[in-house]
DNA sequence: TAGTCATGTTACCGACCGGTACGTTTGGTC
DNA sequence: GACCAAACGTACCGGTCGGTAACATGACTA
C-alpha cells in the first residue's frame, strides 16, 4: 500500500463501520456456540479465540445472554436465507421450494458432526422462558410455522395446519436425529417421507 | 408400628438394600436433570434438595458425567415402559400399540412445561461423543430405531426402513416440538400424520 | 461390650464462571 | 505536534463449579 490511504471525509455511514473486535466476538461465539452448545463455552474461550479481551466482549454485548440471543439471531438469518435459496428456481411453485430445502437439510443431517438447529438446541440448553435466546428461538420457530402452513396452502393441501405440522415434526426430527444417529440416520429418508405426507394430505 | 420390627434372619436380598441416600440422590437428579438440564444443575444443589452432601454422592457415583449417565440408565426404563403399556391391549398388533404409545405422547408434549426426551436433550447438550450421558441415548436410540423397524415390518409395510425412519423423525420432532411451541404446538397432529404415514406405507 | 464397616458430615481445594474498574493505546482532526 | 474521543488491554472481583481429605455416627456382628 504505497499512497496515503485518506478517506476524504464522511465520518463513514455510522452504522457500517462496526468496531473489528465485536465483529470477530459475533462470528467465533456464532461458531462455538452452535458447536459446542451455549452453556458449554464459556465467555473467556471466545474471546481468546476471537483473539480479543473480556471488556472488548461487555463493550458490545450486555452480557453472555444477550451475545447468545445476538448468535441465534444471526443464526436465523442464515437459516432464512437457505430456507428460501431455492426459491428461485421454482417460482410459485411451494412444493418444489420446500422440497428444495428438505433435500439439502437431508444431505447436511447425515454428515457426521451434523449439530442440528442452533435455535432449538438453544430451547433444550434453556428449559426457562426468560432467557433471551429461548425468546428468539421460540419467536422464530413460531414464524416458521406460519410460513409452512401458508405453504401448504398454497399446494392445495386438504387441511393445510395439519400437513404444516406434519412437515414441522419431521424437521425438527431430522434436527434431533441428525445429531442422534451418524451417517446411516432416519433423516436419509426425509425427502420420501415428507413426499409421501404431502401426497396423502391433497388426495 | 407397636411391636418391635426385627428380621428374624436372612441378611435381606443384597440388591435391595438401597443405600437410602444414593437412592434419594438418583431420584432427585432424575428430577433436575429432566427439568432443569445436566449443565445447569449443579452437584450441590442435587444434594442439598436430596438432603444429603456431596461425599455421599461421589461415592455412590464417580463422577457428575456418570450420575448423568446413570439418570439416562433409569429414563431408559421408564421410557420402555411407557413405550410399551399398551402392549398387552392389543396383542400382536403392532400398529395399534405404537399408536397407543403416540397418542400419549401427543398428550404430554402438549401440555405446558413439557421437556421432550431426556435422552434427547442430553445428546443436545453433549455434542462430543466421549461423554458418558451421551453413550447411554445413542445406544438407546438405536435400540429404539431397531424396535420401530420390526414394528412396521410386522405391520406390512412396504419399506419398514423408511417407515421407521420416518416415524422416528415424527416422534424427535414432537419432543422438540413439545418444548419449542405451548399447548397448541404441532405435536397434537402427531397421530394423524403418522396414520397417514403408516397408511401411506402399507399402499 | 468391643469391633467393624458402611454410611453420613464438616470443611476445604483449585479451577473456572460471568463480569468490571481502571489505565493504555490508537486514529482521526485541527 | 496537540488534542481528544473511541476502542482496547491488564488485572482483578466474588461466586460457583466439580471433587476430596479427614472425621463422626450408627447398626449389626461376635
Amino acid at each position: 500500500m504505497p499512497t496515503k490511504r485518506t478517506e476524504p471525509s464522511a465520518p463513514v455511514p455510522p452504522d457500517d463501520a462496526k468496531p473489528k473486535a465485536a465483529e470477530r466476538i459475533r462470528r467465533t461465539a456464532r461458531e462455538l456456540f452452535y458447536r459446542e452448545g451455549i452453556r458449554a463455552i464459556g465467555v473467556e474461550e471466545i474471546v481468546t479465540r476471537a483473539g480479543v479481551t473480556k471488556p472488548s466482549l461487555y463493550r458490545s454485548y450486555a452480557s453472555k445472554d444477550e451475545l447468545a440471543a445476538e448468535y441465534l439471531r444471526d443464526y436465523e438469518l442464515a437459516f432464512w436465507k437457505v430456507f428460501e435459496a431455492g426459491d428461485e428456481n421454482h417460482p410459485g411453485d411451494a412444493r418444489a421450494q420446500l422440497m428444495a430445502y428438505f433435500e439439502g437439510l437431508a444431505h447436511r443431517a447425515t454428515q457426521a458432526g451434523y449439530r442440528g438447529c442452533g435455535l432449538t438446541n438453544a430451547v433444550v440448553e434453556y428449559p426457562g422462558d426468560e432467557h433471551p435466546a429461548r425468546k428468539v428461538a421460540q419467536a422464530h420457530k413460531r414464524k416458521l410455522r406460519a410460513r409452512l402452513v401458508t405453504m401448504c396452502a398454497s399446494m392445495g393441501a386438504k387441511l393445510p395446519e395439519q400437513l404444516a405440522d406434519g412437515l414441522l415434526l419431521l424437521l425438527e426430527g431430522t434436527f434431533a436425529s441428525g445429531q442422534l444417529f451418524g451417517k446411516q440416520g432416519p433423516a436419509r429418508s426425509l425427502v420420501a417421507v415428507a413426499e409421501q405426507l404431502i401426497d396423502a394430505s391433497l388426495r
